[in-house]
RNA sequence: CGCGGGGAAGAGUACCGGUUGCUCGCAAGGCUCAUAACCUUGAGGUAGUGGGUUCGACUCCCACCCCCGCAACCA
């Protein structure tokens, strides 16, 4: 059997419609999964929604429907961003699926509890009645809440609490011999000297009067799973759960840069703990500015995936948001931006390329492959191997790039060889064309993982059989932009 | 205050102790198979400021200035 090569997304928080940023997260690990497909190894990829917490419930009551009411409709939104962007994930996972996530969930709690690393402690805080909820001194504008306008209570409950310290120096240990990988480099180092700070003990439940809308707590119906407990178990409830799981632990999990630390040191000390194996490495992205500023709600600036792939298509927003977003650093995004990416790397690149090579092959008729040129097979050679090295390290953008070096190789040798040019003999114009076409087809198979559509459409102009090729104009892939 | 990232041709970026590479834009030339596209060549940067290390620094070290993130749950 192929070797298993599973990778996540966070699951997206399932309060709004997603934004461009989770778009970005989704894509960038749907091009990597693809990219280990075409290696031939099997590719699992998870994704799914987090459904729980007070945000949550409070945000159906003001809807005025129920929570999993509200959560239904999000995360069928989310859902969405398959068919919009071509996505190929196996299983979407929702943290309110009873079946699927919650025994896991449970699951998880009590091997984490047979460890001893479970205990019940007060917790004292400021309680905001408005909130419902606890807040932080930061929350607080002259010793009141700030959306509430009046003064929090100092409320004591009780919790359950994650002896998280108990694991700081094994995880740090990890890290550092990239036993666990952490990409980019400027992340794991960001959480090495977080690491070599010391971590505290975590709340790991809240009183269900509070929270009542979550994982109960086995065999504590007085409280409900905080977030850690119950979201980061999707990465095992979501391929199968502990029973009869197939895939953990993770090859990569995909995060942003705002979650790193529950990835990189809750969760790998929920699995030492429950004695688990531990995900192999961790991507680390970065966040999409809007025409350079931070994309917020309250700006008003939050760019909509669907909106975009309604006007431009699937396979260009899978392109700028691969090629411009540097993965594992911030990108910005702006409509002047993507226009030129799209005009210059998609109509005038890939998109004139396959054109022009297609026009010429289906001119000629059938065309031998046999005399392939060595500089041709090697240009494709090193393009399929500088590809896969940069997907491996995690730069998206620059693996792309690569690919997009080999449609330049087309363009230059098709120029060269001017198999149009009436000097040029019969046998070499048909050589030089199948040439050209090899390095077409070729390009498609790498930029696949990228623009799936894209290089379907074109393998269906490229028709081989034993050892001739039979081309075909095809539509055009990507008409010129005029903005 | 702390931690982190960054300041380079008109714009956006990469690598690196020893002729600054790339993309877009601009200019000239070529070609006409192709989506006014493609190919070639060129103009344009004293690499934030001030020091230091070195035979030599954009690249290492120090200080300063400016921008931007993060600081327990918005990807």
């Amino acid at each position: 059997m192929a070797k298993t090569f599973y990778i996540t997304t966070a699951i997206a928080y399932a309060n709004a419609s997603p934004h461009i940023g989770f778009a970005l997260e989704s894509v960038q690990a749907d091009a990597i999964v693809r990219a280990h497909r075409s290696w031939k190894e099997d590719g699992y990829f998870l994704t799914g929604t987090d459904e729980h917490g007070s945000k949550i419930a409070r945000a159906a009551t003001a809807a005025g429907v129920t929570p999993q009411e509200f959560v239904d409709t999000n995360a069928a939104e989310v859902r969405k961003l398959k068919e919009a962007l071509n996505l190929s994930w196996n299983t979407f996972i929702r943290t309110s699926d009873r079946k699927a996530h919650w025994p896991v969930a449970q699951d998880l709690w009590r091997r984490i509890e047979a460890s001893g690393d479970l205990y019940k402690k007060t917790y004292e805080g400021l309680y905001c009645v408005g909130h419902e909820a606890f807040v932080t001194q930061k929350d607080l504008v002259d010793g009141k809440c700030a959306d509430h306008q009046k003064a929090p209570e100092v409320v004591s409950e009780e919790n359950w609490f994650f002896k998280l310290s108990k694991y700081g120096t094994e995880i740090e240990a990890k890290i550092k011999s990239d036993e666990l990988l952490i990409l980019p480099e400027t992340r794991k180092n960001e959480i090495l000297s977080l690491l070599k700070e010391g971590l505290d003990d975590i709340s790991f439940s809240r009183p269900s009067k509070d929270l009542s809308w979550g994982v109960p707590v086995p065999d504590d119906a007085s409280q409900t799973m905080y977030v850690w407990a119950d979201a980061l178990s999707n990465y095992i409830s979501g391929c199968g759960g502990t029973v009869r799981w197939t895939a953990h632990p993770a090859d990569v999990h995909l995060v942003g840069k705002d979650i790193l630390r529950f990835h990189a040191a809750i969760w790998p000390a929920m699995l030492l703990s429950a004695k688990l194996p531990l995900p192999r490495s961790i991507f680390v992205h970065g966040h999409i500015l809007v025409n350079g500023e931070k994309m917020s709600k309250s700006v008003g600036n939050v760019v909509d995936p669907f909106e975009l792939v309604k006007q431009y298509g699937a396979d260009p927003v899978r392109y700028y948001l691969l090629r411009e977003i540097p993965s594992g650093n911030d990108g910005d995004f702006s409509v002047e931006k993507f226009i030129e990416r799209y005009n210059g790397d998609l109509a005038n690149g890939i998109g004139n390329f396959a054109a022009r090579v297609l026009t010429l092959g289906a001119q000629a008729g059938e065309l031998s492959v046999v005399a392939e040129d060595p500089a041709v097979a090697k240009k494709i050679a090193d393009a399929r191997t500088h590809v896969r090295e940069k997907i491996e390290g995690f730069r998206l953008h620059e693996a792309v790039a690569a690919a997009w070096e080999l449609i330049k190789f087309g363009d230059q040798y098709v120029n060269e060889k001017k198999p149009w040019d009436k000097t040029v003999s019969e046998e070499d114009k048909r050589a030089s064309i199948a040439n050209a076409a090899l390095i077409l087809e070729a390009s498609a198979q790498l930029i696949e993982p990228f623009l799936p559509a894209t290089a379907a459409a074109i393998a269906q102009g490229i028709v081989r059989k034993d050892r001739t090729l039979q081309l075909s104009k095809i539509g055009n892939l990507f008409p010129r932009l005029t903005k």
